[in-house]
DNA sequence: GTGTGACTTCGAGTCCGTT
DNA sequence: GAACGGACTCGAAGTCACA
């Protein structure tokens, strides 16, 4: 099983880093607690889908964007 | 801002009805309850990436397929 | 065969801190 | 700037009875 909570993590780590964003920034951004970013970008948080469409828009991005490999 | 709940909901149906299963028989294949996954088809659930994993392995498709309009 | 409201439980998500 | 931990709140996960 492809572990897609890794894929999303590179993923947005990538494309916060081509915003030139800390993940502080990112946080403020989407309003979503600075912790649980890093946790996402490590791959040990399992978010929900409305979080998904939150740091999808705010990375200039979609969901589906988000999960590709 | 797009309802993805609902871009999900269309395209779980979609699949589901493509592969000739009832609501029932997806909840069998994935191990979900069946009032859960007509949750998730009307677009009133908010599903984790785990789910939306569980969800497309089952459904021979991918969590980003799942969330593409 | 599906929609829906109500319910309990456990993890999603927040907030504080330290390394 | 980022990883990590503890304690907390609230909503997702999971189930049921009934329409």
């Amino acid at each position: 099983m492809e572990n897609y909570r890794k894929i999303l993590g590179r993923n947005v780590r990538a494309a916060r880093k081509d915003l030139g964003w800390s993940q502080e920034d990112l946080a403020f951004e989407t309003g979503i607690d600075r912790t649980y970013i890093s946790g996402i970008e490590r791959g040990v948080r399992n978010p929900s889908l409305d979080m998904l469409v939150k740091l999808a828009k705010t990375l200039k991005t979609t969901p589906s964007g988000l999960l590709e490999k």
